[in-house]
DNA sequence: CCAATTTCAGAGTAACTGATATCG
DNA sequence: CCGATATCAGTTACTCTGAAATTG
């Protein structure tokens, strides 16, 4: 059995986006292996990059994951001296965190290469789709934030 | 700090759709745990349903995941009676997969919760406007099932 | 012999739940 | 006491690489 499957007719929405996301993340991981960065480290990174200063608890809702698969993320990126972070002025309790001037670097080389990706992703659909595309998933990214009550 | 995060401004495609996905695979995980089944038990039922008589091989393709991740998927949803398997008639290596009765009524319970957190993720957004991110997500899956080479 | 399918075994990644300690 | 933060420990979900056997 060579032939090939044909194409899907009509999946979900949903489903689609787990079959992108599942592509879109094995073409990332073997982009990021010579720099030994796995998928959400490097997706860290450039959160921190556009907004230096966030907690560990911020990124983790921002990722919509747990504060606790942060921790693990972020500490990773601590030791191998990416990020730094520095307690909060008026809350002791809050670790602000930052990218390093290695974190910098790394990210300036990794960056492009990722950027190759979604543009060969999404080489066949015109701009204007790409931008309805990501309206409508910046909206339902911000509605799961909030538990898909609001 | 319990000031909500203020929304992204403007975070690229791929951070989005990976965003869009952690979070529905959370919710979905949630809607599916009184059956016991995981994602891409629940995933993989749904194709067969619409496509019986797919072979492993050609499932792991179509999910873009390798053959030996959906051996084990499959091989679970086999031994509690969701699906049955037999040897292709002219290729005796080839084992067809498809619903068992059983199958195909457990996926009719779920089908409906699953099809309410799609709704809810999405209902701010137009009826046109998820059609083209429909079909701009389905673009893209297809170059990555191809290996972004095509 | 080669290509495709299936599958076992081991490993690594990614994310979770539970529990603990601290701060305001 | 409560709510938020950070983090340790253990566990589950998910996917991969490597290797083997089988079929056409």
């Amino acid at each position: 059995m060579t032939a090939p499957d044909e194409p899907a007719r009509e999946a979900s929405l949903i489903y689609v986006i787990g079959r992108v996301d599942q592509g879109l993340r094995q073409a990332i991981r073997a982009r990021l292996a010579p720099w030994a960065l796995s998928v959400q480290q490097y997706t860290a990174l450039s959160v921190l990059d556009r907004r230096p200063g966030l907690s560990n608890a911020q990124l983790a809702r921002r990722a919509l994951v747990t504060p606790q698969s942060m921790v693990e993320i972020l500490s990773k990126l601590e030791q191998r001296g990416l990020v730094q972070r520095t307690a909060d002025p008026d809350h002791a309790l809050i670790l602000r965190a930052e990218l390093t001037r290695e974190g910098r670097a790394l990210l300036a080389d990794v960056d492009p290469g990722i950027g190759a990706i979604q543009d060969a992703a999404f080489a066949g659909v015109p701009r204007e789709e790409q931008d309805v595309a990501l309206r409508a998933m910046t909206t339902a990214m911000n509605r799961l934030a909030e538990g898909l009550g609001g």
